[in-house]
DNA sequence: GTCTATACGTTGATAGAC
DNA sequence: GTCTATCAACGTATAGAC
């Protein structure tokens, strides 16, 4: 990857660290093509039936480099998920427009996680997986909450304006959750035109409001 | 497990097979014994952590007694995968009663995945990660529509009836089982009573209706 | 059917030269 | 920082006695 276009540029530019964006023309660092290969074989064979070998190898440099940069396996997981976790967030957040009407917020809020979740599919698969495996355990309550921050102020709000049902918060928060996932789960398995794909996800969010407002 | 109680007995014949409910007083089927100590395994550490040895092991039984049972650690894990699913399926089919209304089958349905999922959470949670891992393309398209083929029967009649919206059946599909999985994630990580949990799952109900029907 | 013993490959991680 | 060499431990699966 020695040039790359501007769309591109952008979506990858995303997932990694704005800071090192100039890097970015000429090669990505050790730690992140590390990073970026580990997610693609992860996903394709799982944790355990991915050996740091075979990450090194297929990242181009040698076995010991790999814990040069990552001490464990675990701790390569792990650095992993929060990294993918923390772009999703920050995306979600700076694509999340405000605005007077809290539907509106909702529907953007919706459609910067579909959209997300939708160019980066191996990344959204592998933190389902990771949610599911016992190293989730390691990750502290805290950070979960001040990931789901934005979307718990919105229902926050939007209860106390009397738009939503009043309903416990993180009742809400994980069915809308589920919802997105739902919707991901569908659009990854059909195979449909991006115009098509703009359709369904708008009749999900009109679907979701339905559940969720009075 | 020499003797167990009606309730246990219940829960316990339920996930295994029917056939063979005059053995359980005295000793489950070797092979039911390590279904059920993988099952725990699994759960606790992955597939890929989990060795067959520890399997065996906790089992009690030898380590080429469990290769006697299972030829591979893969058809292992898969028959733990289908074992699970039938059991669910089944559940489903002999719980959703037959009646006029059809948002009572609706409900009916609705209720006891919940319920068999909460009986039954770790299997759950396996079929999940199962679910999400590169071993779940070996289960082929047939048998998983089979599995959902009361779902799918229910929502075709009620779009027919014009008392769902109509909408592509395999979204309705994805979006109810993902309502389900999100209750379930609610409940799995809030404490509450028996009582109150009841109230939740038919609360729940209510909020699926008005996002699926007319 | 069940056990013991073991073959044989693989893996995570380290040491030390460059 | 990166590589090569290496190791000790482990994991799947088999062979063969009972």
């Amino acid at each position: 990857m020695i040039k790359i276009f501007h769309s591109e540029f952008l979506i990858i530019s995303n997932i990694f660290n704005y800071s090192k964006i100039t890097k970015l023309f000429f090669d990505l660092d050790k730690k992140e093509d590390i990073l970026k290969t580990a997610l693609d074989l992860f996903v394709k064979s799982g944790f355990h039936a991915t050996p740091t070998s075979k990450i090194a190898k297929e990242a181009g440099m040698a076995n010991g480099t790999l814990f040069h940069y990552f001490k464990t396996k675990e701790e390569l997981i792990i650095a992993l998920y929060t990294e993918h976790q923390n772009c999703f967030t920050a995306f979600i957040h700076t694509n999340t427009i405000s605005d007077e009407s809290l539907k509106h917020m909702f529907h953007s809020f919706f459609s910067s996680s579909i959209n997300w979740i939708n160019d980066n599919k191996s990344a959204f698969q592998f933190m389902q997986q990771f949610t599911l495996s016992p190293f989730y355990q390691f990750i502290s309550k805290e950070y979960i909450n001040k990931q789901d921050s934005l979307l718990v102020e919105l229902l926050q709000k939007g209860i106390e304006e009397e738009i939503l049902k009043k309903l416990p918060l993180e009742l809400l928060r994980t069915l809308i959750n589920s919802h997105i996932i739902g919707i991901n789960s569908y659009l990854s398995t059909q195979d449909m035109s991006a115009e098509h794909s703009n359709m369904i996800i708008h009749q999900s969010f009109s679907l979701l409001w339905d559940m969720i407002s009075l």
